[in-house]
DNA sequence: TCTTTACGTCAGTCATGTTGACATATATCG
DNA sequence: CGATATATGTCAACATGACTGACGTAAAGA
């Protein structure tokens, strides 16, 4: 059978593969997302307080209105969630220097101990299925979902010059 | 400057490449969902609806069950959603013909008609970022999404044979 | 017949998003 | 300096979509 040459409609495969792309991308953050989730249940936090706290603990004295801009939310989501954060002492905010209207967060030492716990996993997902896939694959993985991404979002993934790989 | 070599941390890049990862992973998740969330805002649907639809058009006459698994969420959740949908005519429920307990789930030409319309922006943003990146890239997207997704889900995504491409 | 399965429902709770209005401190511009 | 804009916060009300727990019905299967 394997050798038969079945006639192939290329407007049905494309379909198809495309189809496969949006439920890769729906199962893919479905079991991303799972691991820390349960995590987080344990401290009566949510997947928004993962958000926060990745983001503060990659952009250290990054500002409100930097986070807001990532997250896509109101500051009225955002404080609530924050505000326990900094409240139970993950977080720390600290006036800017130059703009003392900012407030420039930080992970406390609580909160990168928390960070790492929870993105540990999903360190581990990745790492796992790089491995399995291969540097070319990744390399492609990272262009397609590029690709995904809105183009003011892109910049934020600088590119590889020759000091990589 | 692009000729020094940099002395270089091979822990710090593979820390750094899986970092990107995860946040690749974020901004296509947020920007993928965007679009179709606007649209079923319209109809007072959420993105619990569109989920429900996709899977529905996707699997025409497969089970509460089966959608349950796939969703992995409790049957109250999807209860209320689901029957939102066949009660304003998107999904058409009958009993199974082997088992008659299963509901065998459909959409109706409405519900054909509003999955289309909410999955063509998803297709769309996939066949650029297909086109953009190359058929070698995707590739290797679809191998490492695989690996991201959990093992007793990756059946779900035959292997292409030698018919494909 | 008894047990399990597929599905549904009622009730309550929680996390996370929204809009709208208002407040305060600081920066910036004319 | 005074007016305006910006960064941030807060209160209130509401919607969505998850959850747990309990209970119910019809059909399948041992």
């Amino acid at each position: 059978m394997t050798d038969v040459k079945t006639p192939i409609n290329p407007l049905f495969l494309r379909e198809e593969e495309l189809r496969q792309g949006i439920e890769l991308l729906f199962f893919a953050y479905r079991d991303f997302t799972a691991e820390p989730d349960a995590i987080l249940a344990e401290y009566g936090y949510g997947r928004a307080h993962h958000r926060v706290i990745y983001f503060v603990g990659r952009n250290p004295g990054m500002t409100v209105s930097d986070l807001l801009t990532i997250l896509r939310i109101t500051k009225q989501s955002l404080s609530r969630v924050l505000g326990q954060l900094v409240e139970e002492g993950f977080i720390t905010q600290r006036p800017g220097t130059v703009d003392r209207r900012q407030r420039l967060l930080e992970l406390t030492e609580k909160g990168t101990e928390l960070e790492r716990q929870l993105t540990e996993r999903q360190r581990a997902r990745f790492a796992a299925a790089y491995r399995d896939a291969g540097a070319e694959a990744v390399e492609g993985f990272r262009k397609v979902m590029l690709g995904l991404i809105d183009e003011a979002d892109r910049p934020r993934f600088p590119q590889r010059g020759p000091g990589w790989r």
